[in-house]
DNA sequence: GTCTCGCGGATTGCATACAATATGGGGACG
DNA sequence: CGTCCCCATATTGTATGCAATCCGCGAGAC
């Protein structure tokens, strides 16, 4: 009865998938922390086995880790994980974007309707970052999606679907996330121009912006920083 | 008795997982066939516990498809798969090796002997092109991991895991493949050269040329050729 | 003749019982 | 006093039994 509500899918395995995954992009599981597959069957109320299904789905997605004959863990991230996230992102996004704007697949009312319910989220006093967050995630795959490329919309997702990224917004300051919420606007406006190097500049913008934000709200001290790479 | 040899690494779950991978690349298992429980189950000698637990991974990874229910069919896969596939390669890839010429973390003598005896396998009569396609893979995936981004590695992995791709050399002219093999020593000199820009376009048109040599390979009659994409 | 309903076999999904393995502590020995 | 071994315990790995679901086929009604 913990978390089944009231209509739950008839699927074991996939209610204690969508539990755990949840639970650890929101945070509530701890980097390291050990999932038991006795505990997690008990307080879902399921047997180990369809347990056991999920945590196999999150090893192989890379949220978990698994240990022969140890358990599973939660996987743990530092800020290298970061540079590598955003130097991949920063990479296949704008790529994709820029592909976008000219397969004619974009579903331009969509994503600007997208991006004017992030505007009014954002408005609201606090914002509600789940919502955005939400919002925000359904902006990016939209774009992606319209690549053509459905790989590419597997691959990105695969690698944005870590806590420190997924809650992108929670570390925005004020001026970051009005020049976030700009971005979209405009990657809407390039995308509905056809212009494929606007719109790659645009989604590059808008991802090294975020790059940076993150980072600065996540340094280490005595690491030394890398800045992201650059041309001269 | 049918798989596991001598020396099977006591995880009924992990043989299981390997010998289907295997089979899915090699072609042994053919695209749409579909995977019982029980059958696998009783020709690897285990139990369905770690067969369902093999399929689950393997579905994760995208070899098979799941449907809830059904049961588990191999994935089927053409020739848009294979532009989807090489337009993320000739995206990552060169990009990837380029970093790699400045990392210096590339092992130069291990990928300098890894294409010489791609070019020693070439040369028996016939060529061994298991052997060939091993060295390759390995070659590939030593560039990317001196990349220093390990999620490319996996990303990039998990992109070329498909039956039409893995065994990309089974479909080289003689021409082809002569000039893959004078690409990978072109990479290792741009590598060592520490040259960024001539190891990425080395690597640009090391996949490209595969692209071609693949697509000529899976005509689809009555589907209009898209040419791959590039800058006038 | 065609459409619908219902039944039977096959297969997956889940739960439980048992076996194998790793971990931590206590005691004997050097 | 320190070290090593062994066993108790917790946890994962595997096997098996049962319930739920789906598919195909055939009988019956219109």
């Amino acid at each position: 009865m913990t978390q089944d509500a009231g209509a739950d899918a008839g699927k074991a395995a996939e209610v204690t998938y969508a539990t755990i995954r949840r639970q650890i992009l929101s945070g509530e599981r701890a980097s390291g922390e050990w999932l038991r597959e006795g505990d997690l069957a008990a307080v879902i109320g399921v047997s180990r086995t369809p347990v056991r299904e999920a945590l196999r789905r999150l090893a192989a997605e890379g949220l978990v880790r698994h240990e022969p004959n140890r358990g599973v863990q939660v996987e743990d991230w530092g800020v290298a994980d970061l540079d590598e996230i955003f130097s991949l992102r920063s990479q296949l996004e704008p790529w994709g974007c820029g592909l976008a704007a000219t397969t004619g697949l974009a579903d331009l009312d969509t994503l600007g309707r997208l991006a004017d319910r992030m505007d009014e989220e954002a408005r609201r006093d606090p914002p509600d970052l789940d919502a955005i967050t939400e919002l925000n995630n359904a902006f990016h795959r939209g774009v992606l999606e319209a690549s053509g490329n459905g790989r590419l919309v597997g691959l990105v997702s695969s690698v944005v679907e870590v806590p420190l990224v997924w809650r992108t917004f929670s570390h925005y300051s004020p001026e970051a996330m009005r020049r976030s919420l700009a971005h979209h606007h405009e990657i809407v406006q390039a995308l509905a121009a056809g212009d494929a190097e606007w719109a790659e500049s645009v989604m590059r913008s808008h991802v090294r912006a975020a790059w940076v934000s993150l980072r600065d709200e996540h340094p280490v001290a005595g690491q030394p920083r890398i800045e992201p790479p650059g041309r001269p």
